[in-house]
DNA sequence: CTGTTAGCGCCTTCAA
DNA sequence: TTGAAGGCGCTAACAG
């Protein structure tokens, strides 16, 4: 009865044309051996009802829903915004959808939430997990398929990351070059993979290039940690600093203008990640630029190889390329 | 066969319980009327297996899929994010899981997006969307239950929205506290429901006023746009900017800065939205903070309450609150 | 080429 | 309190 007011069901459109179910079915899909006149009939009965295959029985038919997981530490923060609109965006271009939950850098909801999602979607990104490596790998394989950003190679899945060691190596290349030799690291996420290898970075160039010296100075991942580096920053006698990000490098700045300390005539600041803002700050920030929305992108294409049943690549590295601005600059002759 | 390396069904535990199906479903349900040492057994013989029930066929059997959709004009907006943020969270703590789609500012893909996710979610949540009025109208029926944020009421739903009208009305009581009263409004998306809400508040001011005087200078939405209206705004005569949003007023900051124009002693410049950057431009911008995070959590409460059957409040105002920051001052004296 | 018949995995009357 | 049976809406063998 209610049945007017209601959606059309494949029903409703196999009396209309007067066919079966069957043949409503395979003329919406699109199957060759159907009569040309029949399917006409029967699009046109689609038509009139306004009928659309209910996407929840076909999921359950078919195995699959067309839509996928992606687990995000914190909605809050630039980069993985970026990462999830790259997803989005791509998912969407190929006719998926995509199912965000945003674990609010609680491990065991990280947790949860891949599995609990895993369960309605086809398969689940895990964006910087924040879980030990053990839990990653033993999750992993009930996630299936499963794609990971920003995480050392699991084997399990295919990882999309971005190298935050050339990265680094990049901007301490370019502070060197400035003539640089007293840097200080403000390390911001020690327990992160990507700390780790910023210190390869560090110790790489720290042989590689005479008379250079790099201290760390441990702090936070936020603005506020940038702030509160200032003195410690400043008691390090180091000429230019590497920022464990850009908000951590965009709190420093603020912090030195408060000081009047001049960046970068007497200190010089560099950031990571270049966030919609690094290029507006005052000066406008030196940084790495880390290619979010790609990362995104190249993560949809190893989601959508597995669901197609193709090969993904197991490990796509994308270099972060080298934003130099006005926060960075020679040091100060002495 | 492939059924051992496959997920456990509900028939699995029946058989290890040694019950039948429905006994297995009540109990998983917590359905009163099972014997408690059933529903022991039960729920052993669920753990052992891994059991959990299959969300798709609850989906189709209950006829809800404990997920909402958000359609969005822009993932890379700051405001949107926001109002994602709040919204992912909320809907979380409920139990409910989010499907977002990013219309890229794209009017059929919006009118798309929302149809075509409804079909395999339990409601919609248009953020700001951008179609006609004619168009919503038509389309919120078709998608109910759903929730519209940032647009005028439209009966057929709830509505959530900040109130830009008294937003900017805070900014220009600020200013013409402050002595202003010469200023310029660079209007961004002039055919935006919140476009016409500013010069409401515009209007009201001038007719309050004595001596006020309210130029509009129509530019864009985006950082660059605000760059590009310096000389406008300079040739204005104006000592006061009412910037469409914070991105034109750090544009415009930026701008002026880069012509020797001191803000706030030369001009005073105003944004609007608070996006998380606004305290860190230089000087950092007075603003209207809209309340994101929390109009996305209403959002959820209209959503949610439609869910259950409840009674949502049809139209909800949430008020900005102006933020003065340094990039208001008093006008120079002359 | 088309219709009939089974399910997909689960919930829920209906009897017992 | 429990089990058997039907069905959510659709697809995919299997016959015809």
């Amino acid at each position: 009865m209610a049945r007017s007011s209601s959606r059309a069901g494949i029903t409703d459109v196999a009396r209309l044309a007067g066919v079966s179910l069957s043949t409503v079915s395979r003329a919406m899909n699109g199957n060759p051996s159907v009569d040309p006149a029949l399917v006409e009939r029967v699009r046109a009965a689609a038509v009139e009802l306004g009928y659309i295959a209910n996407p929840v029985a076909r999921s359950l038919v078919l195995g699959r829903t067309q839509t996928i997981a992606v687990v995000i530490p914190d909605l809050a923060n630039p980069t993985f915004q970026a990462i999830l609109r790259g997803l989005s965006r791509a998912a969407t271009a190929d006719g998926y959808h995509v199912l965000v939950a945003d674990s609010t850098e609680d491990l065991d909801a990280e947790h949860a939430l891949a599995r609990t999602t895993r369960l309605r979607t086809d398969g689940v990104v895990l964006c910087s997990p924040r879980m030990s490596e053990d839990d990653l790998g033993t999750l992993l394989p009930t996630l299936e398929p499963a794609v990971v950003i920003n995480r050392g190679a699991q084997a399990a899945s295919p990882v999309v990351t971005a190298d935050y060691r050339s990265g680094l190596a990049e901007i301490i290349e370019h502070l060197t070059g400035l003539g640089h030799r007293r840097l200080v690291y403000l390390a911001g996420a020690t327990r992160s993979v990507t700390h780790l290898a910023r210190q390869e970075a560090i110790a790489a160039a720290v042989r590689a290039t005479d008379g250079l010296e790099v201290a760390e100075v441990v702090g936070g991942v936020d603005f506020d940690s940038g702030t509160g580096a200032v003195d410690a920053v400043l008691a390090s006698g180091a000429t230019a600093v590497l920022a464990y990000n850009d908000l951590v490098a965009m709190g420093l700045l603020s912090g030195l203008a408060a000081r009047g300390v001049r960046v970068p005539d007497d200190i010089s600041v560099a950031g990571f990640d270049d966030i919609p803002f690094a290029a507006y700050t005052s000066p406008p920030l030196t940084t790495a630029a880390v290619p979010g929305v790609a990362l995104g992108a190249r993560a949809w294409d190893a989601m959508h190889a597995q669901l197609e049943g193709r090969e993904a690549t197991p490990l796509l590295t994308m270099t972060p390329s080298l934003v130099v601005r006005g926060s960075t600059g020679a040091p100060r002759a002495r």
